[in-house]
RNA sequence: GCGGGUGUAGCUCAGUUGGUUAGAGCGCCAGAUUGUGAUUCUGGAUGUCGCCGGUUCAAUUCCGGUCACUCGCCCCA
């Protein structure tokens, strides 16, 4: 039993979860489209430099987390850490910024080797958009506004919170790197082992360590307030006004920090209490460095990222799909009829269920395991006559239909 | 990558202070009913007690390792 085990960190998707997963997937094409975003498919793969420069060599992701690998042919490849790198590149490959605004959704699977965790796996799955080509904070407040009608639509907006908080532009967020550095190089010894690693890496983040030392450091840290430019403040104070303007609630968060380094200005995270510490539900912002650190032109780009599996545990149990028609043929002859009359009825749509085997007892106790909604026997008798009988499995009715008027009969059942 | 917990039937779990045939409920299969299901009753099957090794006369039980899951950290969706 215990031999043949998926590797580590991925899973298979029983139809109940499959069933969620597509929930989930569906729900996010569907309202995206709602809002002008299109479907777009990237490959699985792709040149290690595709996720590795855009992403930042000193990430998680880039330094311990991807599956990278040579192919036979030599070439460095590597699976999706995440999909705004791959749609990026997509959308320079294929020239498409001839025609802006860009806006795009997607939904597959995604590939980090990190510790498995309920909600964090190492094959997962995302749903996300990007908005390329939109300098103005109109196109954030249009993709947050999107990513909380989907979670609306998904039943789950009102277990969630989204945090908010502006990177600044280039400029001031360097300007407050620099000041967060020269502030906390000299207590360096004192910062927990993590947040030593941070200084060099993310100094950002030390702000949000949950090390009690660290916490007490950063109550005299600098503020981000006195950093962020006239542009900046101008900017995100039109997101925030947007918001409040259509009803999407909001919390500020200064801490909020972004893990991959082309992002910029708006930050946000819709983040639920109910998954334990895997909280964040979906994540993103703007990168309006992105397109052309990549080597496309200079185009701003704005989006976010959900993770199917965090969402398909929240969600409601999706509604079980349409209900068979089982047809149970007994006797030799009444098989072979039954063969032909299942044939007809399914490119009629109808959704039947023919039993392999069994007698009558059998294959009607069958027919009520996969919840049949009706049961159509077709034995001797019934054949002797020119009818079946149509039993209603939840009343326990039974009347005889003509073979000829059996399909309309059932119409009301597709 | 770091620290803690768990691993017994398809599922949820009990149990053995180391001892010969390892249990329950649910589920599954069959019969009561050879042309009529869901209820009920009766009967039945299934485990290399996660894997490898050590201690022991004897290990599912103790010890070590390993794999997987899980909680927290880290990171992130």
């Amino acid at each position: 039993m215990a031999q043949l085990q998926p590797v580590r960190g991925t899973q298979d998707l029983l139809p109940d979860m499959l069933r969620r997963h597509r929930m989930v997937s569906e729900t996010a094409r569907n309202v995206g489209s709602l809002y002008g975003f299109e479907e777009i498919a990237t490959p699985i793969f792709e040149f290690t430099e595709v996720f590795s420069r855009p992403i930042g060599e000193s990430t998680d992701i880039v330094s311990k987390e991807m599956y990278t690998f040579p192919d036979r042919s030599g070439e460095e490849l590597t699976l999706r850490p995440e999909n705004t790198a791959g749609v990026v590149r997509a959308v320079i490959s294929n020239g498409l910024t001839q025609s802006l605004p860009i806006k795009f959704s997607y939904s597959g699977p995604m590939f980090r080797h990190e510790r498995p965790q309920k909600g964090r796996y190492r094959q997962f799955h995302q749903i996300g958009v990007e908005l390329i080509g939109v300098p103005q904070p109109q196109a954030d407040i249009e993709v947050i506004a999107l990513g909380a009608q989907i979670l609306s639509d998904l039943g789950i907006l009102d277990r969630t919170v989204l945090e908010l908080n502006t990177l600044g532009d280039t400029a001031s967020r360097v300007a407050y790197r620099e000041a967060l550095v020269a502030y906390f190089t000299p207590h360096r010894a004192s910062l927990s082992e993590d947040s030593q690693r941070r200084l060099d890496t993310n100094p950002l983040r030390i702000l949000d360590s949950k090390d009690e030392g660290d916490k007490a450091l950063s109550v005299n840290a600098p503020a981000f307030g006195d950093y962020l430019n006239e542009d900046s403040r101008w900017f995100f104070d039109h997101v925030t006004s947007g918001l409040d303007a259509i009803g999407v609630a909001y919390k500020l968060s200064p801490r909020l920090v972004r893990g991959l380094d082309y992002y910029c200005h708006t930050a946000f995270e819709f983040v639920t209490t109910d998954l334990g510490s895997q909280g964040t539900v979906m994540g993103g912002g703007r990168y309006d460095g992105l397109m052309n650190l990549m080597g496309g032109p200079d185009l701003p780009g704005v989006g976010w990222a959900a993770g199917i599996e965090r969402l398909a545990l929240l969600i409601a149990e999706p509604p079980l799909s349409t209900r068979p028609i089982a047809l149970i043929p007994v006797g030799a002859e009444a098989e072979k009829k039954a063969l032909v009359i299942t044939q007809q009825l399914r490119r009629a749509g109808l959704t039947i269920e023919l039993g392999y085997s069994g007698n009558l007892t059998r294959r009607i106790k069958r027919a009520d395991k996969i919840r049949a909604r009706i049961a159509v026997i077709l034995g001797d008798n019934e054949l002797a006559k020119g009818v079946a009988g149509v039993r209603d499995l939840d009343s326990g009715e039974q009347v005889e239909v003509p073979l000829a008027a059996l399909q309309d009969h059932l119409a009301p059942f597709r």
